[in-house]
DNA sequence: GCTGACTCTGCACACGTGTGCGCCGCTCCC
DNA sequence: GGGAGCGGCGCACACGTGTGCAGAGTCAGC
């Protein structure tokens, strides 16, 4: 079922039907009603595949992540989604797995399928793709990451001023032993989560204690191994700023595991105010990340900016204070 | 860029380009060879819109689900990547965030960049798609749901059984006030979760009781909600069955507000074994579903039965025991 | 040396859609 | 009545790759 076959029923050249069915003003208006009626009953669908070829735009776009399972990409691919879907693009979804090879795959797999445009999401900085993907030459948006380049725009939180926002709170709440749980993959997020950090530690005359910081994975598993290394410290600390809310979730279970209790023993801040934050025991003290308008700016910057010079849109965190965190105790 | 240039350069016909890089008999060694550096030396990749058009097939396959935010068909489709990936397909994600509308665009979509295969997982019974999907030549796979239809095949867990045995734990724990916590979308894994606990009252010889059975929404927000209700009948329950995870943790977070303890005042049984079911307060009880491996089964069925008649493939749930299930207190 | 078989390469067309340009027929105006 | 202008339509080619078939060249066997 193809143009050709619309033609033939209408007895007009395919032409005159490709530019009826676009609504082109150079066909006549019943010639046009007469083709467009015909496409409707006999459930005729363009093949986008042909078009592309004939146009040289795909209308797609890919989006590489590092793993679909992980909460916050997923909110983040669910806002490109939606925007992608609002202004008729599709989404090719390259999930990495952190795999380095698989990564150079799904890469020359968009190349090669002409996408035209690229968001990447918690990507690492300095992985082996990002020249890949410069070379080709189309729009790149990254997500909370930057790169040095042409052609690479970025939607970024504004991660230095929302940690320091974070560990203020807990400064302001008597903490004085604070620890920093990490990610140890070199995530340009975590670079800078951990600059606001030390700069609030600055602010409050509290000394930089480089045993307090312990870097898990980003990820449950991590996040809970990190704590119980904090828990094991001579004088361990009495509140702990997380990389991300999974790295927070898995440090209350490992604080719980040793019965201790939170927030009287130990205070605990995430990052991100995943959907689960709200219902995690106690309910978790974080930063609101705007995890799907960040996905959705990044698909409009990537059509709005076909080729243009790079630019940098930060958009602000949130402190959301809930049970995870409280006044320092008298006892230590 | 394209196959012509590199014949140029080759001083041979663009056929032979193809031919070469597409390894081909029917081309010479060394002639095969030069092809090869000069394209590896340029750069260049193959368009596969072009490809598609000439061969008809895309060797890309869609993947709908109700919301990617959603951890279940998250890792579900982390599965369906891998498989696709290793088989040099590509997934193009449709995200209908539930939304009707926004369903039949993404499969029309789908329908418009000829996917080989479609993969649709944690769908509604019965959604408004389901013809329109029906009626493309395309093999389909439900994840989790069945559809009376040709073209059709599914990969499911095992509902009624795995909630069998999740409540015989119950059952086997003492408990005779148990609750079945649902979903209102009538999605078909609900109806047979329902069936198995049904079934395990039975044969305990155990009363249904109508007021026991609540629904929220498959997420946090409606377990919390759902569960309230159950706590404020006159003869509230000692143990839930939960249709998922997520709203088992919703309903561990409505349970803590209303300052009962669990598995002390009340036993709560989770479907899914999702990553944050180990790291909920206390350990979540859950039923183990392959996540992964379904979406990789997915992918298989899709890829080895282009057409052939419908096949149903069941795995295994598995019942994981943690801590948020305890024997029944005397004091009820 | 001729023939047949085999290897390698190129020609030409196909896939389905978009589009520049030319042609036809009508209308309007002088 | 003739020419200009214009609306509506078709011709032909383009997009980049795959492939059936024919033809050129080589080699072995008789």
């Amino acid at each position: 079922m193809t143009i050709k076959d619309i033609a033939r029923a209408a007895s007009v050249s395919h032409s005159t039907v490709s530019r009826a069915l676009r609504d082109s003003p150079m066909v006549g208006r019943e010639t046009a009603d007469r083709i467009r009626r015909i496409a409707q009953e006999s459930g005729y669908r363009a093949s986008a595949v042909a078009r592309s070829l004939a146009t040289s735009r795909t209308r797609t776009i890919g989006v590489v992540v590092t793993s679909i399972a992980d909460p916050f990409a997923a909110e983040v691919v669910s806002g490109i989604e939606e925007a992608a879907d609002s202004q008729g693009y599709s989404v090719i979804l390259a999930d990495s797995n952190a795999d380095p090879e698989r990564e150079v795959r799904v890469v020359t797999a968009l190349q090669e399928r002409r996408v035209d445009g690229i968001v990447v999401t918690s990507s690492r900085v300095g992985a082996l793709y990002v020249p890949l993907l410069a070379q080709m030459r189309v729009p790149i948006v990254l997500v909370n990451n930057q790169h040095p380049s042409e052609f690479v725009h970025s939607v970024m939180i504004g991660n230095r001023e929302a940690a320091l926002a974070a560990v203020n709170h807990l400064v302001a709440l008597g903490h004085r032993r604070i620890a920093y749980l990490g990610d140890r993959f070199g995530h340009q997020s975590d670079t800078e989560r951990f600059a606001g950090y030390r700069e609030a530690l600055e602010q409050a005359d509290l000394p930089f204690t480089p045993e307090l910081v312990m870097h898990g994975d980003g990820k449950l598993e991590g996040g809970e191994q990190a704590m119980c290394r904090l828990l094991s410290l001579a004088a361990r600390p009495t509140a702990v700023f997380c990389y991300n809310d999974m790295s927070a979730v898995g440090a209350l279970a490992g604080i719980r595991t040793r019965g201790l209790r939170i927030p009287e023993d130990i205070s605990v801040v995430g990052f991100d105010d995943l959907p689960i934050a709200r219902y995690t025991w106690p309910p978790l003290t974080t930063v609101r990340q705007p995890k799907r308008q960040m996905g959705r700016l990044a698909v409009e910057r990537l059509l709005s900016h076909p080729t243009g010079i790079e630019e940098n849109t930060t958009v602000p965190g949130e402190l959301i204070v809930r049970a995870s965190t409280a006044p320092l105790m008298e006892s230590t």
